[in-house]
DNA sequence: TCCATTGCTTGACAGTGTCAAGATGGATAC
DNA sequence: GTATCCATCTTGACACTGTCAAGCAATGGA
């Protein structure tokens, strides 16, 4: 039995399956092991290829780990728009539907979200992570948008702060600095996120 | 001329001195170069000790590292405190100052902020880094109290809220997510971090 | 059939964290 | 004063890492 993602040499094997494979073992491995264990060697093992192997689609250590950490982005991106279109049409409960998916997606694999906002992965601004996470901020973008009123917050200002709320606290969660467990956070106990969302209602919508 | 924190041989040395200069050099080059490059060997180095010094003061790498974390969390401590002491009696106005203290904090040191927060250095509840860490939350949980109204949010959710927006704006910050510099987001320009802070203002104070 | 290019492997190099063993020097015991 | 001990630190080794150079195998075009 071959490893997940490996490859089938020889017959079926395509140009860019072993590409493929690379990524998705990648992905594997960022939320299987701390960051510092996930060498390209590793990784290079996991596809069934030699430790050489990557150096032919990804210059670099970090760019294969990008290349993983984008698909990251993609399904925290497809998570969000998920819960949103449950959501109905209130401009409030489309964000925090967006928000809730936000978390959600972070608790469920917290070393890839982690590694995601790592500085040092996103080579340039054109680079395929970069991109996966501009997708990412354009749905919130989009939703804070729709909750817009003559007399609120900044766009840009309201969209930080939602960003900033999800985004802190699921990363102090993950650190340990929230005592309380963050894998009963989300399913079983919804109640302190949904609170500290509503927190920030002010800021978007009356009443 | 000796480098930075090494250590003098011979006369002038003591015990701990070693260990001493072992933390510093840690601590130092935390800052200056990226996580995965700040090797034990490169601390040892620095500290013009041997490769295999350290662990005869650290188990691994990570209490190293940890060592040298805790002392960005004393100094964190230190530049909240300083910034509260200085706002006067207000205690909207000391909450806000010890959020533009923590933010000042990591935005001058960013790498080191980063490292902080991040899981795997944290070995025990009791470790150094772990209680350095909580005497810098009980200054957050403390102003957070002296906010406190009849009606006002719960004191624990309150911490949070508080703590989750400015880790989340310099966590985003130094992710390079805020299109807007670092560097010139609290002296030149500290507008921003300002209208952020005021956002969650509702939460803790009437008016 | 020959050749060139692509895709991947093998091998090497310096650097890493950690462990084992040896050196060194100051304090204590006699 | 000499011997012993012990903490401290060094040296050396090991497996592992990322990256580079060289080589092999197969594919496609002439």
């Amino acid at each position: 039995m071959l490893a997940d993602g490996a490859v089938k040499k020889g017959a079926g094997s395509r140009p860019d399956d072993v590409r493929a494979a690379l990524v998705a073992a990648a992905a594997a491995l960022i939320e299987e092991l701390p960051e510092s264990q996930v060498s390209l060697r590793a990784v290079a093992r996991r596809a069934g290829v030699s430790h050489a192997a990557p150096a032919h689609y990804f210059p670099s250590r970090a760019d294969l780990m990008a290349a993983g950490l984008a698909e990251g982005f993609d399904a925290l991106t497809a998570r969000m728009l998920e819960r949103r279109d449950a959501a109905g049409d209130d401009p409030w409960d489309r964000l925090k539907a967006i928000g809730l998916g936000y978390i959600a997606f972070a608790l469920e694999r917290p070393r890839t979200y982690t590694m995601m906002f790592q500085p040092g992965y996103i080579t340039s601004p054109d680079s395929v992570l970069a991109r996966s996470g501009d997708r990412c901020q354009d749905v919130l973008t989009l939703a804070v948008a729709e909750t817009r009123r003559p007399d609120g917050v900044d766009h840009g200002l309201g969209v930080a702060f939602a960003w900033v709320t999800v985004h802190g606290f699921v990363s102090l969660l993950t650190s340990g600095k929230l005592d309380c467990d963050p894998a009963e956070v989300v399913d079983p106990n919804p109640e302190l996120a949904d609170r500290l969302l509503s927190l920030m209602r002010p800021a978007f919508v009356d009443g």
